[in-house]
DNA sequence: GTGGTCTAGACCACC
DNA sequence: GTGGTCTAGACCACT
């Protein structure tokens, strides 16, 4: 069954942002195995290549890494993995901010826009 | 004066989100008319296309309207405009909020997020 | 008071059309003086040289008549007249029906189209 | 083999209208992969950009979506493909009618201008 | 002078 | 190989 994918952004940074997200909450524990490249593409519905280059660059990210020839682990460093949580979220925040203070919106209407969609 | 422009996106989407922004934000006025294609490329220091492109798909908005051999000119419809500008702050709110709920954060982490990022 | 002009087709078609549509409808008489070409570009919120454009391209129809010095007219000629609506008539069916012939549609269908949308 | 082009309106417009009428009737099936822009360019004899501003147009209405890096499909929602045909007969039809009552023509001298034609 | 369209050709990201 | 974007430059229709 083939997951859901918005054409807007490339196929492998959605993968990205799934499986990132997966190991931050926890669905993947530190220090669990990956499955392998062509189940979990399969699992996805997308070509193998494409989960593949996401994987790297998980990789890239220290979040994940690879035993040759035995398959990809979750990193057992938690420092690191909350390290990575924390900018993910101050990166997305600040973006979210940016965004809206370009329009003219002040500190307490942005408030106000989260605290409205979040009822 | 060129304008600033991010690799990650389609520079004719950058162009729309600062557009947007300035008619959002009031620096162009409703019934105001915008320079000219030639110009606005100029300024921004892109290739006439590439604005004549952000500024069609802006239209298709309802933001802007053209007056045959005349020029641009920004809506005077002020419903519209509010509409659109709510419109455009939900949908990135939601989009916010989403990237942060799928980490596992719940409504409170991500007021907090916020309002330490607001500091 | 301007005219409603859609965004699609050149103004000065959209005249044309109006005004072709007023002589063949009658409510300009055979024979009848045309108000001048500046009251008209004013009364359809144009510039003249537009207005003059779709006078000057009627003309070439037949349906009116410029008397140097003094104004233009409608044509007296009835059988004319009749001839250009007869022909109006028959090309705008024409194009209809074979935009929905090349939908696939039968006559059948085409004629239900029709009385469909009269009720 | 190019096609052919009225000069009166602009080509990515009729490739459009030929492209979503041969989806309408079937030419091209549900869910079947269209040809690449550059081959479908070659064949209606214009410059590639040409043809890709028309897809990305009929992919605005739904017809037609694409998958990235492996090409366009015609949509599979049978109710989308319906609904588009029903707004475009009905759109083509109502904008027939009313050129004709704004001649003063009736209901009956319009069916029988259509019925005429028809034989 | 204004916007709209088209061609030509290049480069890139993605699968 | 696929579509997407951008540049460059030309031409046209409209006001």
């Amino acid at each position: 069954m083939a997951w859901n994918f918005s054409a807007d952004k490339p196929i492998f940074q959605q993968i990205m942002d799934v499986i990132t997200a997966d190991i931050i909450r926890g669905k993947y524990k530190p220090g669990e195995k990956l499955a392998a490249v062509r189940d979990l593409a399969l699992e996805a519905g997308v070509n193998p290549n494409t989960m593949q280059r996401a994987l790297s660059e998980i990789e890239s990210t220290g979040l994940i890494s690879t035993k040759r020839g035995d398959g990809r682990y979750v990193t057992e460093d938690e420092a690191l993995l909350q390290l990575v949580t924390k900018n993910y979220v101050a990166e997305k925040t600040n973006d979210f901010i940016d965004s809206l203070r370009i329009l003219g919106l002040d500190d307490k209407q942005i408030t106000m826009a989260v605290e409205q969609c979040l009822k």
